[in-house]
DNA sequence: TATAACATACATATAAAATGTATGTTATAC
DNA sequence: GTATAACATACATTTTATATGTATGTTATA
């Protein structure tokens, strides 16, 4: 009963984005690297965001990825169920389960995972986001190394 | 997002065996059967909840097993969490997550997983039982298909 | 005493997740 | 206008947890 790793990466990536300064913008190598984590796993997730619309994209020489929704609009449950496969706690149909037409698990299932969904939506991201200070801190990083290259 | 099949064997078999007419037994040929799951793992369901002292197990020529426990007694949320390997959400730990010291999503994600299990925990396994003959119809079996064999 | 049934251990297979490699495309800077 | 930096896209590979299979031990009863 654990999230995925890449669903985890994406919400460790937009608290990461809410902290960047107004203007700036990141890379998928600074994030992969900060975080230690895949750099392709950052390569999807930033792809995916900006497909929904959650980040601002842009290719090319000084390019990179910026919030580009305010975090008080985003909300938990909206992140982690865009980014989850599955948010059933079982598959009934694959293969079908033979109690199927009189199993009263089903709705408590279902109830309980909705339970999970809507705690979440009690957050935004800006609910759960660090100053860019505090960020830089933690991080250990230099102030400028959180910022863009200059153009 | 979901929980293992292990789990999923182990709610259908104590609901199974919640419709057991008392001073009966199951056999795991006959539930793995039943359910076309895993003989093996109804072996392991069996015996995990044999220690847990859900059910009672009997080895030997007309042995067997039944609910050793009145369902009204053991919720969703303790039958849940004994068979699940994990119930956090996410594992900050390992590998460490560089932003632990200042991340605010570790204590949102645990208050999910909570509401998930506390709203299990409102139901019994008496609330998602059926009785025998509704189990009967719906698998298809004969009456005494469900009973012990003779001794 | 044979046999049916759970107990236990371990080996293997499978599938999903995670990661890696490669190349395409685009925008900017020089 | 060309090199380069950066995201886009595809696919291959590795890893791991899960799921399943096989084998044998133990025990109780008929």
């Amino acid at each position: 009963m654990q999230l995925t790793l890449y669903t985890d990466y994406g919400l460790r990536l937009l608290v990461y984005l809410a902290a960047l300064p107004a203007g700036e913008r990141a890379n998928i190598d600074t994030v992969s690297e900060t975080f230690n984590v895949s750099r392709n796993h950052i390569n999807k997730v930033v792809h995916h965001m900006g497909r929904l619309g959650w980040i601002n994209t842009r290719r090319g020489k000084g390019g990179g990825f910026s919030l580009d929704i305010d975090p008080t609009e985003l909300n938990l449950a909206d992140i982690v169920t865009a980014l989850e496969p599955s948010m059933l706690a079982v598959d009934c149909y694959e293969p079908q389960c033979v109690l199927l037409p009189t199993c009263k698990l089903k709705g408590v299932l279902a109830s309980a995972m909705n339970a999970f969904v809507e705690e979440l939506r009690q957050y935004s991201l800006a609910d759960v986001s660090n100053s860019p200070a505090e960020l830089v801190r933690v991080l250990g990083l230099e102030e400028q190394a959180f910022v863009s290259p200059p153009n």
